[in-house]
This record gives C-alpha cells, sequence and structure tokens, in this order.
DNA sequence: GGAAAAGTCT
DNA sequence: AGACTTTTCC
C-alpha cells in the first residue's frame, strides 16, 4: 500500500512539465523514504534525477519498496486535469497495476480521480558517484535559462568558464559569437537574483546546449540553480525546491576537439 | 576605432524589429556625425533611411568614415539577446571585419559580449532629393497602423487623400470597399493621439498597403508618424525618436490605371 | 485576472 | 509563415 499526499500539487505539474521532454517513460521508486526518479534520456546522453522526500508529504505511507513504471506523457496528460491549487494524492495497491491519482480542490467542492495504467520498466538505476566539485556556481535560474536561449542563437555548444571573478558562458558560431559574464554579486532588494561561486580550481567546459536549454525548462520550480563543475566529470545542474524535493540533471562535458 | 555608447539600447532594438523584413543587408555608415543605414528593399520597390545622430550617443567616436556590412538578421539575433534596459555599445576596430557588441545590464552584474562578423555590400547611397511636399499629416503612430491591418482586409492598395478637412485612407476590393478618415484635431489629454495637417494642395495618391503595413512596424519607435505626399513624388514616412534619431521610409505611388 | 506581446511549435 | 501557447504587463 503507498499512498501520498502533496497539499502543493502545483510542484508535481510543474516537475513532470520539466521532464517530460527528456524522459518518456521511468520508475517512480516508492520507499519509506520517498518517491526517487532516476533515468536516462531518450537519446542517453544525459541523466535525470529527481527526489521527492517523504516529508514533502502529509500523509506519506509506503509499506514496501515499489518502482512504478510510468509513461510520462500519460502522467503529464492526466496531472493537467488538476488545478494549480489543488491537492494531490497519489495511491498505489500492492498489486502496482495502476497508480492512482485523486485531486482535491482548495475549497474540496470537486474531487478528481484518475487511474493511470502502469508498465513494467527495466530498472536501471545508475549509481551516482559523490563528486567533490571544483566549481560550485549558484545563481537565478531565470537567468540560467535566459544566456541558455541566447546563446542558442550562436551555436550549439557553449563553454562554461568558471573563476573567482565569475562565470563566463561563450559560444561561437557562423556569423559571430557571443559571451555573458556574470559576476559574483548580492542583491539586497532581489535575494533570488544573487550570484555565488565557490571555487577550489579554475574550470573549462564544453557542453550541449540543446540539453541546458532543456535542463533550464525547471525554472519555475526554483528561483535559485546550482551548477556543480569538475574537469572530466558531467556537469550537475540542481534545483531545488525547499528541503524536501530537487531534480538533478547531470550532462557530459564535450570533448575539446577545437585546440 | 569606432565606439559608440547608447544608454537606451531598446532603441537599436527596435529599428532593428522595424527594419528587418523590408531589408536583409545594409551598410551602417558610420561617421563623424553618427550612424547612417539607408537601402532598397529586397523587392527594390521601397527604400529605408535610418540615422542616428552622434549626439543621442555618449560617448560617440568615430575616427574615420567606415561602413560596416551587416546581415540584419544576424545582427537582430544577437540584439535579441540584450536585455531592453541593456545599455548597448558599438564597436569596430578600423579592420572593420567585425562588429562588436557590448550589453550592459542596467545594475551591472551582467555583460554580454558579441560579434558579428561584417559583409562586402555594395554602396548604393542614393541621393534623395530635399521635396516641397504639397501634404504633410502628422498622426498617432498607432492609428497609421490599425488603418494599413483594417484596409488590407479589403485590398492590396490604399488611396490616401489629404484635404484641408482631412486625411482619408480608401480601399476597394472584391467583396467590398472600405474608408477611414481622420479629421484634424488637438487631443489636450492625449497629446501623440493628434492629427495635424498642412497642406499646400489636395493630393490623392494610391500605395501598396503591403509596404505601409511593413513601414508601421516601427510603431513601437514614436507615437507620432508623419506623411509627406506630393503629386508623382514618393511618399515619405517618417518616425522621429526625439532629435537625435529617426527613421524613414519612401514609397512610389501606384499608377492610377483604374480610371 | 485579463489582455497584449513574445516565443515556440507545426 | 501561421497558429497556438506561454509569458509579461496592466
Amino acid at each position: 500500500m503507498f499512498e501520498a499526499r502533496l497539499s502543493q500539487g502545483s510542484l508535481l505539474k510543474k516537475i513532470l512539465e520539466a521532464v517530460k521532454e527528456l524522459v518518456t517513460d521511468a520508475n517512480f521508486d516508492c520507499s519509506e523514504t520517498g518517491i526517487a526518479l532516476q533515468a536516462m534520456d531518450n537519446s542517453h546522453v544525459a541523466l535525470v534525477s529527481v527526489l521527492l522526500r517523504a516529508q514533502g508529504f502529509d500523509p506519506y505511507r509506503c509499506d514496501r519498496n515499489m518502482p512504478l513504471g510510468v509513461n510520462l506523457n500519460s502522467l503529464n496528460k492526466i496531472l493537467k486535469c488538476a488545478g494549480n491549487e489543488d491537492i494531490i494524492t497519489l495511491k498505489a495497491d500492492d498489486s502496482g497495476d495502476t497508480l492512482g491519482l485523486i485531486f482535491e480542490s482548495p475549497n474540496n467542492d470537486r474531487i478528481g480521480e484518475y487511474e493511470l495504467k502502469l508498465m513494467d520498466i527495466d530498472q536501471e538505476h545508475l549509481g551516482i558517484p559523490d563528486t567533490d566539485y571544483e566549481a560550485i556556481v549558484r545563481m537565478a535560474s531565470s537567468e540560467f535559462q535566459r544566456i541558455m536561449r541566447d546563446l542558442t542563437v550562436i551555436s550549439e555548444s557553449v563553454t562554461i568558464d568558471v573563476e573567482k571573478e565569475g562565470i563566463k558562458f561563450t559560444s561561437s558560431g557562423e556569423f559571430g559569437t557571443g559571451a555573458v559574464t556574470l559576476k559574483p554579486h548580492v542583491d539586497i532588494d532581489n535575494e533570488e537574483a544573487a550570484t555565488s561561486i565557490e571555487l577550489s580550481q579554475s574550470v573549462s567546459l564544453t557542453f550541449s546546449l540543446k540539453y541546458l536549454t532543456l535542463f533550464s525548462k525547471s525554472t519555475p520550480l526554483s528561483d535559485q540553480v546550482t551548477l556543480f563543475l569538475s574537469d572530466n566529470v558531467p556537469l550537475l545542474v540542481e534545483y531545488k525546491m525547499g528541503d524536501s524535493a530537487y531534480i538533478r540533471y547531470y550532462l557530459a562535458p564535450k570533448i575539446n576537439d577545437d585546440q
């Protein structure tokens, strides 16, 4: 028996909006500690990892570990039937054939009950090694999204250079080049606009803009995004939703063949 | 060495939005007095003339005349990477191979640096004779845009009749006819909504609505537009942005063969 | 919360 | 290029 009640249903709606273009099918691994989703993207280039801790639900109950194989497209369609203010309850009985979704309107005068057929998905739960990253950059998620969108005009890839003085995104293409630099700063009026850099070593890595743009679809989930970079290690892009949930993306750097 | 800093960067963004569908490639003729762009439209029917006087920039420096051949589509793409509030600086060294663009965010924590490859464009700087126009009509630019859009439904061309009593736009097509008349008036509350007519002789001229509609894409640049008309002379449509910049369109009248 | 504008997708 | 969706402004 699995049951999880999420008072802020929009969280789940936004997560599926963020992930659905990257992954089509994935397991919701439900356990005592919460719900985890981990999947390679469709082209097996990027990795998505979502965690919804049990403490973010009220109540949360999961008697035994259950991998719920979900077609994210179908789930997203069903979640579009929930209002942004709705309370969402997820349910699965021990057979694990279907995922039940209950949408309660805020004033409780409207109840939506949906059932999603589940599927068996080969579990390829990858262990992600803990890494001590050489550079950790925290910035406004909207800024990150904007920069990715801007540089897409110039090229298909971006080089990220992190130094103490700032983080620089550079692209070079047919008709020209573009570079955006953010300096670390605190904005008292706009706390979410702050940029901070922790650095043990300068890094310079190149990534596919297509994937970074897809990652940045998580912008509605958090005002801030954190980039974790190290040489020859996949980039980690993390969006934290309070303390009880996060969505993480991993992307391997491109090999620098232009030097 | 050429360098021009424009505190109101949105001006440049809007100019490119206004012109990009009419002209694909053009020279930015930079000189001591400012930046001028003059080009026939792609079908060689209309003429666009943009002037950005040096006084509109701070600072402005241009050691020698330089024609910077620009693909307006590419430039527009780069300008989309600038925020509406950004300060834009244009730069070119004497080689004239590239145009540098620097976008500074208002609070200076974000710098975008772009380079656009330049091209050689055959200089066809046309001398535009000064004309004493028979009719000069000043009206709200949004009104002009609206009328052009409305009459496009009726026909592909519009006849503009100017008399002391008003300016009349008439179209006639398959399924009907349309006419919009504006009377001269002053609006004390809405100064920009005023319509004024200076007239030495009544005129009646017919123009392609396609081009007038393209001209009216300059609406965001100025609340007012001025139409200069004379018999057998190209129409001049002028949008003034303060005293230091303007954009002018010229369009030859259609031959009246329906009479 | 609605309308207008921009961006994105077909 | 057009329509739809999304975002921003009022």
